[in-house]
DNA sequence: ATTAGCACTGAGGACCATGGAGTGCCAGGA
DNA sequence: TCCTGGCACTCCATGGTCCTCAGTGCTAAT
């Protein structure tokens, strides 16, 4: 039912309609598109794809615009992701590979992303849960506390300050940190509370309270608060668009960090590119929204999350492109950190 | 010239400006204030008020809308620091009071602010330069490699991974670990530089060249890039309301880290007010915007500023208090922890 | 110095006419 | 059977006109 030609007006309808942002009419495809037939012929088609679902008009005597299913249609058939100019890569390149630490890396590559696409970028810090731990530090700090630090192989750093342990003993601490050192170094996180499980048996007793609360500091913060931070840019490219639900709303679901985490989705392979699409989104607020994130990580491995949020009505292939090339970069820089 | 019923007519063309967002005309304002005169001779005073550039007509035969001239006059001598209510007190505190690290805590004093003030709120990471360091840890890593993490007493952790080292020894790196905490700990982060400069000299010469790589990307890291960290929230806030500038100049700006810092100011005595008012901004597309910003430190130091932005049609009163209530509590909690 | 009265101004809304892009449908042709 | 030219129709967007009305400045009286 749907043959080769109306394929090709409906991608002649998203093509247009993505440029101009303008209901697209039967001769003003006929003009721009080599589809080799008359307006009337593609009028003709204009109704089938309408009666699929794929298009539909604002009102009588106005253009086509595409729906969420015809822009569905359009990704998933269509178009193919385009990529990257070579002038692009190496800005890319020369951009990311000045990054000195973590923090600098997620925050060139949340711009970049932003301005590649123009439009709202999103980046995901490394998750912990897929790393393992390169070092623990335990430092006392003024007043009997003792701050906690680990170090993971994916060059992230997390630190927590814990209270009330009462009277702290020097040479206790040190042990304690030894002990910590010798059960978790080189561990993959979710080994973690196996390996320290028995470790207060091995502390004289007058020392278990100390080391029993700072094993739950420790698990807390790894294992059981996986905590993912994320970046945003590029907000600024929203006011440009006009979108059906308010802006307000879009920038309101944008500085939910958990509505974020989900928009991303769950861990795939490495640079897979996930398209949602409109309602396809299950926020309320991301309805005129679509999309496009990708894994990013270090091999195979799937470290977390890439993604750029726009209109529905955004440049798919140019988008994906960007995407999926920025994730590389990015597991190409982490693995060389 | 500026006798006290033009002050109250200005103090009331503000007020009702701010919130209806429609020019105020003379015969509202004898309606809704208590100023005991008629409309002609309020007429009479705006006449005077504007010729002196406090406020200004959008067009002949529209009321007056306050000039930034205005609202400064309105600041400095017409308003009061609003107090927070007890029950906005004491959701402050308990929203606070629940943060377990550094980056919680700002997390949250950033969104809290926003929703307190319903516009966009700033908040800057407690300044390296004024801290000392607490603790600095040397570790080593896969592929000779460094990680270098230093601790300061506002609860900081800075982390940089030094590479390019060569062949390490072990015990050079324990050695080095060593001096270097004995060099700095307790220290002011600017004694820093003179308190390592001498360290290569107590160096064995074959580890010499690893300890000054060591010491620049510490020197580097701690004093000379002082990179202020900083977390913006309430962005959508912005969307409600119209700009003279464009929206999107005004998000744009605020993705501008630098311009922001440059924005909170230089830094004075904790608690203390700073109001910038529309043009006052250096910055083009800030000429719209307001700019209430204080200091937030431990004792009378200050550490950072937080800072709130929203249109120079803003409830100046309400977001002082908010500003300077907020700036106090996140002091307590940063002395506490 | 204040006020009532009054003529004047300009923005914004309602109303209407018009042009034009785009449609659906039909009948004729490959 | 599929395509196309022709045609009547629909409805949005645009622009002009008119009217209302909030608010002003000025003047003369208190």
């Amino acid at each position: 039912m749907l043959d080769e030609r109306k394929l090709a007006v409906l991608r002649a309808v998203v093509e247009d309609f993505v440029n101009t942002n303008e209901p697209v009419g039967s001769k003003a495809l006929a003009d721009r598109h080599r589809l080799g037939v008359s307006p009337a012929t593609i009028r003709n088609d204009m109704v089938a794809l309408e009666e699929d679902g794929y298009i539909t008009q604002p009102h009588t005597s106005a253009g086509r615009v595409p729906t969420d299913k015809g822009y569905r249609l359009f990704v998933d058939r269509l178009s193919s992701v385009k990529p990257l100019s070579a002038a692009e890569r190496r800005a890319i390149e020369s951009f990311l590979s000045g990054a000195v630490d973590l923090d600098e890396i997620v925050a060139r590559t949340v711009r970049l992303l932003a301005q590649l696409t123009r439009q709202v970028a999103i980046v995901q810090y490394p998750s912990l849960t897929r790393s393992s731990v390169q070092h623990v530090e335990l430092v006392p700090l003024a007043g009997q506390r003792l701050m906690l630090v680990v170090i993971t192989d994916t060059g992230r750093v997390e630190q927590r300050v814990i209270d009330g342990l009462g009277e702290l003993d020097a040479d206790a601490v040190a042990d304690l940190r030894g002990m910590l050192i010798r059960a978790t170094a080189g561990r993959h996180l979710a080994e973690v509370p196996g390996a320290v499980e028995d470790l207060p048996q091995q502390v004289p007793p007058e020392n278990r309270a100390m080391a029993a609360s700072v094993l739950s500091v420790l698990l807390e913060s790894l294992v059981e608060r996986h905590e993912e931070k994320l970046v945003l840019a590029g907000t600024a490219n929203l006011a440009a668009v006009d979108f059906a639900a308010s802006l307000r709303d879009v920038l309101e679901a944008l500085e939910e960090n958990m509505v974020l985490i989900r928009l991303l989705g769950e861990a795939k392979d490495p640079s897979m590119l996930t398209v949602r699409i409109g309602a396809e989104n299950f926020h309320e607020g991301l309805r005129s929204t679509s999309v496009v994130s990708a894994d990013y990580g270090v091999g195979n491995q799937s470290l977390a999350k890439i993604g750029v949020v726009g209109p529905t009505r955004m440049d798919y292939p140019g988008t994906m492109g960007a995407v999926r090339a920025v994730a590389r970069y990015v597991g190409q820089i982490l693995a060389g950190q």
